[in-house]
DNA sequence: CCTCAGATCCTTTTT
DNA sequence: GGATCTGAGG
């Protein structure tokens, strides 16, 4: 099966050849010398993947083909960067570092955006946001619109957002079938106002790396010719995870000179969710005439057993490229099923497996337990904490969304880039400094009046009367911190900075104080933070790592059995593989099941495939009976999938009286296990087919969007330098000092005489005429 | 202005 | 079952 490739062209393996091809099959080989034209590689599960890619990264610098800094590589996760700088490093030694186009999508596109962010309309020091600011950031429009975002919830408008940006759609470029997911037609209103606020705050979200330089390369054609020419050798890991976006992206830099590879596997595409389409992988051939077709499927990995199981699930998925993993290994045990009573009990036996293997010398390192979704863990965590069997979760919170982390981040930011609101309101009363909701309204409201950043209208706020006394102190206090620290900025390091900005805003007294286990955690996380940025030249360069890149690595002291989700696992291998919670319902989720129908089914049917193939000697699934779901419980039955293994590669066994077969049976007939879900008519509402659904439902809403006008015809009406209407002598009207003479002027600062308040400094646009 | 308690929401996966 | 939001009371 290896010998179907046409290797002929390619000398034979020879003890001459250098050490990066020592080793490698075939089709390996011919994926490594096809340097020049397009291919895509079809790897399968555990093919020597990353052998061959990090081989012909090797091979292209080593004939001399391309400088390191003439090679664009991209990979979706920093995980999978990083692993194949390391083993590029290894092979080339030094030069590795001169590959500065070696990263994530992400990682690149912030990159490039950066040297060209004028032609967007940003400045290079452009702040990315996540998801969590991208939220506070919509809902704050969706309230200026006068949309009830109870009806209509931010996150469902971030969901839109996300799709439009991973198609590569504009605000301007969306149809109104589009437009119309998100209250009623107004999607395409809000984007507008969104990406529109997002300049303004200099900032761009995930899907804006992508979107910007896609734009940027399709309009401008001097950028696109640079980078043409720039990148003589294109290569591409999981191509099957590309979304329109990155595709469009990638045909137009690969346009000019087609030396493009691409490496994927359309059976382990299970990130459809966000945008990714096989059909790109599908369709390679006819974006790239004349296209190289390698197929690696010669497995190194996994038992015959293993890979049987796998290929027999996948078998039922239609629209397949087709592979057909194989192995020379002639050993190994069957893919265990075990059946047990309920969650807890799922738990109690995987952690008695693990302290088997344990004894048996098996480093806990080498074993994983993989779940469809983060909140499976909990149960194996109560479990492993009472027994004390080392754990480690990957996934979940991020080092970076921690409170204290992203709190320590927005002052950073605040610092570097003024503009940045979000981060602003983050800090304004954290730590607790007596500044509540009255007065970020009013710097808000000055803001709005004036078009400045709220920083800006901070500091112009103190020149008035607007903030009482005590408020007025506190905001004093953090405004002067902040400018002494934006001195700092260009002469201190910026760990130290960091330290220092913690120190004097009161933060670290504040946990200091506390007391709690808690507390000396989160001090413990932030000076963990500030010698993470002693690596760093700049503020800017660590604030970008920190948003593109930071994940918790755990540090690997104690042999740990690791705990994640089979998402998360992808490109990973284990040992010995715990696959838990294999039900209808759980997996394959009843969310894929409710909402995308066959295409999610079969989705997740990757996902189970992904699953199995981490498993190098052992592969144990299990199905519990009973399990609870959302604090209810529920009884359920065992995942379709379990039936579609192929019989030969499997053992069942169950610590159920009758044997899995029989007990099974009994429960296939009942009804829906989700049968409480639906009774519930709010929830069962909130089922089917989603949001979409759910945004053609009219709706009983009709309100004007008054506040906008308002602070726009204000804004516009108001400038910088004071208003014209407004001299002294001109009699006014203050919300909270009432009617008065303007005594003094100067800019938009005004001294105003007031009836029953006496002499008050007040910003001008706090006052409207008498 | 802050804190606490009750109500309400949400439960897939991630750069 | 847990996180998050909202409203009442200190």
């Amino acid at each position: 099966m290896n010998d179907l490739a046409p290797a002929s062209e390619f000398p034979p393996p020879s003890a001459s050849d250098p050490a990066y091809l020592q080793g490698l099959n075939t089709p390996q080989r011919e994926a490594v010398l096809s340097s020049d034209g397009p291919v895509l590689v079809l790897a399968g599960a555990g093919t020597g993947k990353t052998a061959a890619l990090t081989a012909r990264l090797a091979h292209l610098i080593a004939t001399r083909r391309a400088w390191p800094s003439e090679i664009l590589a991209v990979t979706f996760t920093n995980k999978a960067a990083r692993e194949m700088r390391e083993r590029v490093g290894k092979i080339i030694g030094e030069a590795v570092e001169g590959m500065p186009w070696l990263g994530t999508f992400h990682s690149i596109g912030a990159k490039m955006l950066r040297r060209h962010a004028e032609l967007v309309g940003l400045q290079s020091n452009f702040t990315i946001i996540d998801t969590d600011d991208q939220l506070r950031l919509l809902k704050q429009l969706i309230q200026a619109a006068d949309i009830d975002d109870k009806r209509w919830p931010a996150r469902q408008l971030a969901g839109c957002i996300d799709r439009w940006k991973n198609k590569g759609l504009n605000p301007h470029e969306l149809d109104a079938a589009e437009s119309e997911l998100y209250a009623n037609g107004r999607g395409q209103e809000l984007y507008t106002a969104y990406q529109d606020r997002l300049k303004a705050l200099n900032a761009c979200d995930f899907g804006d790396l992508l979107l910007h330089m896609l734009t940027l390369l399709r309009t401008d054609r001097a950028v696109l010719e640079q980078y043409q020419q720039k990148f003589k050798y294109i290569l591409v890991d999981e191509y099957q995870d590309t979304n329109s976006s990155q595709y469009l992206w990638l045909r137009l830099l690969a346009q000019a000179r087609k030396n493009i590879c691409c490496v994927g596997d359309d059976d382990q595409s299970i990130y459809s969710w966000r945008g990714a389409e096989v059909a790109n992988i599908l369709r390679f051939e006819k974006d790239f005439p004349g296209a190289r077709i390698i197929r690696l499927e010669q497995n190194y990995r996994s038992t015959p057993h293993i890979l049987g199981a796998a290929s027999g699930l996948i078998a039922s998925n239609s629209d397949r490229l087709g592979k057909t993993l194989w192995t020379e290994v002639d050993a190994g045990e069957k893919v265990r099923v075990l059946g047990v009573w309920d969650g807890p009990e799922e738990a109690r036996r995987i952690g008695e497996e693990l302290e088997s293997l344990s004894r048996r010398g098996i480093s806990l390192d080498r074993t994983a337990i993989l779940v469809r979704a983060q909140f499976q863990t909990r149960e194996f965590e109560d479990r492993f904490i009472a027994i004390g069997m080392p754990y480690r979760i990957i996934g979940g919170f991020r080092f970076y969304e921690r409170a204290e982390i992203r709190d320590a981040l927005a002052y950073l930011r605040v610092v570097n880039q003024p503009a940045d609101d979000l981060a602003f309101e983050r800090i304004f009363n954290t730590p607790k400094r007596g500044l509540g909701d009255k007065a970020l309204e009013k710097v808000h409201r000055l803001a709005r009046a004036t078009g400045l950043p709220l920083s800006a209208a901070a500091f112009q706020i103190l020149d008035s009367d607007e903030l009482p006394a005590r408020a007025r102190t506190a905001l004093t206090a953090l405004m002067r911190g902040i400018a002494r620290w934006r001195d700092l900025l260009a002469t201190m390091n910026p760990a130290d900075l960091a330290r220092q900005i913690l120190d004097e805003s009161g933060y670290t007294q504040v946990l200091q104080a506390e007391r709690s286990v808690e507390a000396s955690g989160r001090l413990e996380n932030l000076s963990e933070l500030a010698r993470a940025m002693e690596e760093y030249e700049s503020l800017g360069d660590f604030l970008e790592h920190v948003s593109l890149v930071m994940d918790n690595e755990a540090a690997a002291d104690e042999a740990k059995v690791t705990m994640m989700t089979i998402h998360g696992a992808k490109g990973l291998e284990f040992e010995h593989v715990f696959l838990a919670g294999w039900e209808e319902g759980v997996f394959p989720s009843q969310r894929a099941l409710d909402e995308g129908g066959m295409a999610s089914l079969e989705e997740e049917r990757r996902l189970a495939y992904v699953a199995i193939t981490r498993a190098r000697a052992s592969c144990t699934i299990v199905h519990a009976a009973n399990r609870r779901i959302y604090g209810q419980w529920t009884s359920s039955i065992p995942s379709r999938f379990i039936g579609e293994l192929p019989p030969e590669h499997v053992e069942e066994e169950s610590s159920l009286t009758g044997g899995a077969s029989l007990w099974r049976a009994g429960l296939s007939e009942r009804d829906d296990p989700f049968a409480h879900l639906a009774r519930d008519p709010e929830r069962a509402a909130r089922r089917g087919p989603g949001w979409q659904r759910a945004a053609q439902v009219p709706g009983g809403f009709n309100a004007t969007p008054q506040r906008v006008a308002e602070a726009r015809s204000s804004a516009i009406s108001l400038g910088n330098a004071g208003r014209s209407d407004v001299e002294i002598g001109t009699r006014v009207f203050h919300q909270k000092f009432g009617y008065g003479l303007v005594a003094e002027k100067e800019g938009n600062k005004l001294e105003i005489d007031f009836e029953n308040s006496g002499r008050k400094r007040v910003i001008d646009s706090f006052v409207s005429l008498a």
